[in-house]
RNA sequence: GGAGGCGUCGCAUAGUGGCCUAGUGCGCUCGCUUGGAAAGCGAGUAGACCUUAACCGGUCUCGGAGGUUCGAAUCCUCCCGCCUCCGCCA
């Protein structure tokens, strides 16, 4: 949610952020919508302050002049109740409408209306010579027999998969480098709860509309969402709270496994496990004050482009441009990993981390607030972050590091949390 | 899942229908005092919204949402959280 004192002082602003992300709203309405309501606020303020009145004067009277007074007052408290009703009304629809307005976009976001026209920032990394036909993922693990997803259908349905053998080693692997990464770099790990209250969810923002709510997973008995990332159970850990400057920022590295429903990909990457109704993921998250939240932002990527690198995959940045930015986010930057075996062998870039800068926007409908060294308020600036998506981590692993012979070599830093294992091969079965 | 108890200003506590514009203690901030410190004394110590250039002022919030009442921290209902006991359980 965006602060209406910011709409209300600079609505050309507003409507010049509105059009970057290509969202059709009616600010003159808004603003007619904020005015009756300021308006109806006073009103009812004034009323009740009466009323608190002649009720005191009432405590002090007796006999007839009591009664009296009880007559006179019930009459004004249905006029008080009839006006606070006007209100009420007026302040759904205030709300209704300010939850439609996505956050704006930072000065530096490329303009676009799609993800075509998003913009690659740099590639970084060799693409490997295989001197061989670099094979899809799938195919090299189901020859190892390391992802069965044909048993995950008969036992689940589609879209889930079983990850086998040393493969589910990898996926620990990969956590508990990420874990220490992360830590060296100031986060503190966290295993949430991937199970949260469905008032969390709608502060987050994530279901205010049929398509959100669509794509996620709930539990009607419960009133609960299941979480498509960490940053939803971490985010609102602060929620209500006044974080202190002196602690900013607060950098968290949450562990946890993600559902997601892919309502809207029906057809869309079927095969194999690059995308399923649960994975596992590490995630940042940040609390930082106004003053930091960009340079924080940056730091994230840099930290994502760190762990790419320190696995030796190769992989581009990739800026995403105002039409293509999620409503929460003022900037979101995506890192693609290069998949070799993809497209027939010629390769592509398919998205595995992405970062952004939320600003104060969640913070505002969570009530996260951070009090400044200064003593004044402000709302907390809040960013999130892919460390590994384990399951695209281990499809890029495969598809970079298999050898000829249809083993796969362990990136160097992981060789250690697999007991210095260096090949995965065929050889020993399970 | 069953029974009971509790949720008040940063912390601790008082408050069981109008004297609560929520008292007191601790903590914190500022000032006085002091060579300096402690103690002492004095003042201040939430957030949201409305109004204002600002000051002032008004409204709301005693876990949350409703209700009863002219009037609710206080009474009623539901929800959330915590604690104790029992049951179940990794």
């Amino acid at each position: 949610m965006l602060d209406i004192k910011f709409i209300r002082e600079n609505p050309e602003k507003f409507k010049k952020g509105l059009k970057k992300k290509l969202v059709d709203f009616d600010v003159a309405y808004l603003l007619e919508v904020d005015e009756k309501r300021r308006l109806k606020i006073k009103e009812v303020d004034d009323l009740r302050h009466r009323h608190k009145e002649h009720s005191d004067a009432i405590a002090k009277a007796s006999g007839n002049e009591r009664v009296e007074m009880i007559e006179k007052v019930k009459m004004e408290k249905q006029k008080l109740e009839y006006t606070a009703f006007e209100l009420r009304t007026i302040e759904d629809e205030f709300q209704e409408l300010m939850y439609k307005i996505p956050n704006l976009p930072l000065e530096d976001v490329p303009e676009g209306k799609d993800e075509r026209e998003n913009v690659v920032m740099r590639e970084v990394g060799e693409k490997l010579e295989f001197g061989f036909a670099p094979r899809d993922y799938f195919a090299i693990a189901k020859d190892l027999g390391l992802i069965d997803t044909e048993r995950a259908a008969k036992v689940s349905g589609s879209r889930f998969g079983y990850i086998k053998g040393d493969l589910a080693r990898l996926e620990f692997a990969l956590v508990h480098f990420a874990f220490e990464r992360l830590m060296a770099h100031g986060f503190m790990p966290i295993v949430p709860p991937v199970i949260i209250k469905e008032e969390m969810m709608q502060k987050l923002g994530y279901v205010d509309t049929e398509k959100d709510k669509a794509e996620r997973y709930f539990l009607p008995e419960d009133k609960m969402y299941f979480v498509g990332t960490a940053e939803q159970s971490l985010v609102p850990m602060h929620a209500d709270e006044i974080l202190d400057e002196k602690n900013m920022p607060m950098r968290y590295a949450g562990f946890s496994t993600c559902f997601r429903r892919e309502a809207g990909s029906y057809g869309k990457d079927t095969q194999g496990i690059l995308r399923v109704h649960q994975f596992d993921k590490v995630e940042m998250v940040i609390f930082a004050s106004s003053n930091t939240a960009r340079a924080e932002h940056e730091r994230m990527i840099a930290i994502e482009e760190e762990l790419m690198q320190a696995l030796g995959i190769p992989y581009r940045v990739v800026a995403l441009c105002t039409g293509d930015t999620a409503k929460p986010s003022a900037r979101t930057v995506d890192i693609e990993a290069w998949l070799p075996g993809q497209n027939n062998g010629k390769g592509e870039y398919r998205e595995t981390h992405s970062s952004s800068n939320t600003t104060d926007f969640q913070a505002r409908r969570l009530n996260i607030k951070l009090r400044r060294t200064d003593g004044k308020l402000e709302c907390a600036h809040i960013l999130n972050g892919t460390a590994f998506a384990i399951g695209r981590m281990i499809i890029a692993i495969l598809e970079n590091y298999q050898q000829e012979d249809g083993s796969i070599k362990i990136p160097e830093v992981l060789q250690k949390y697999m007991g210095g294992m260096e090949i995965i091969s065929a050889d020993k079965k399970i």
